[in-house]
DNA sequence: CGCCAGGCTTCTA
DNA sequence: TAGAAGCATGGC
């Protein structure tokens, strides 16, 4: 496990002697567009339909707006301390390439993130930068999502459904609020169920992603990643396609394979901040 | 100003 | 079945 004690003091939550986790790595390396940092360094979102506030304390982190059964149910899973990243990353090691993009970002890990959400910022975030993919989430949110201390959840698929294209227009998203639209249609309606989706094998699971107007092989599979947990799925977009031709031109080791996507978030961080393949 | 962005759909051959 | 064009918008 990668912290050690975790108690409740004053309504604040201390995880104490907290291994890989900076907050910076996590919340900036593109696998998600809802944390905001503050003045003082903390980092506030609202998941779950709660704002919860993180603040790094030397080798703690102090969770503020939450408490300790809903660290055990929600924020434990949340932050993937379930898994052992120092035991992960002892086996990366063995690859020069990933040992590099591990030493580049050593603190980052893969959030698990709400299904719903993370379909519908992936769809947002085709031919797109990361910059502009967080204002487009932050304008979803505050225009159709439901305010609670002073954030907004993730506006829920019922609430998207019966919206027009025009509706959409103060979210500035261009051509992908139809696909936003039809995302929210097929959920709501259950064409594409999600809680059948996180039980449904990787193959099949991407199917039903891939029923959606507007998500593809790659959509489908940072939806997978990131919002149902199958660190196995590995999402190729154009920088993981330069980190392939330049660095596994055999293919990506397969002794990786069941983690592949956590590597992929390393390597994807890596790459874009030094512009591999880029010249 | 032009180029490009965690792609996808549609058109063309 | 493969490859290119078009897409909305705005950051740089």
């Amino acid at each position: 496990m990668d912290f050690n004690l975790v108690s409740e003091k004053d309504s604040v939550v201390t995880v104490s002697d907290i291994d890989i986790f900076d907050m910076d790595e996590i919340f900036c390396c593109g696998q998600c567009f809802r944390w905001e940092k503050q003045e003082d360094m903390s980092y506030t979102a609202v998941a779950h339909g709660k704002l919860l506030r993180v603040k790094r304390a030397g080798r703690n982190i102090l969770l503020y707006g939450t408490n300790i059964d809903e660290f055990y149910t929600i924020w434990k899973d949340y932050f993937d301390l379930n898994r052992s990243y120092s035991r992960m990353k002892e086996l990366f090691a063995d690859d020069p390439i990933l040992s590099r993009a591990m030493e580049y970002a050593p603190g980052i890990r893969v959030l698990n993130q709400e299904p719903w959400e993370t379909l519908c910022t992936f769809i947002l975030s085709q031919n797109n930068n990361i910059k502009r993919i967080t204002g487009l989430v932050k304008r979803l949110c505050e225009n159709f999502g439901e305010e609670v201390d002073g954030g907004f959840t993730f506006p829920a698929p019922e609430a998207l459904s019966t919206l027009s294209v025009e509706d959409l227009s103060p979210v500035r998203a261009g051509f992908r609020a139809k696909y936003i639209i039809d995302a929210a249609k097929k959920v709501a309606g259950g064409e594409v169920d999600l809680e059948k989706i996180k039980s449904l094998p990787t193959e099949l699971a991407r199917d039903e992603l891939t029923k959606i107007y507007g998500v593809g092989r790659k959509v489908a599979d940072c939806t997978l990643l990131f919002g149902f947990k199958r660190a196995e799925v590995m999402p190729m977009d154009v920088w993981m396609k330069r980190v392939m031709a330049e660095f596994y031109p055999g293919g990506f080791p397969p002794e990786y394979a069941q983690f592949a996507g956590i590597a992929q978030q390393y390597l994807f961080h890596y790459a874009r901040h030094m512009s591999v393949g880029k010249e």
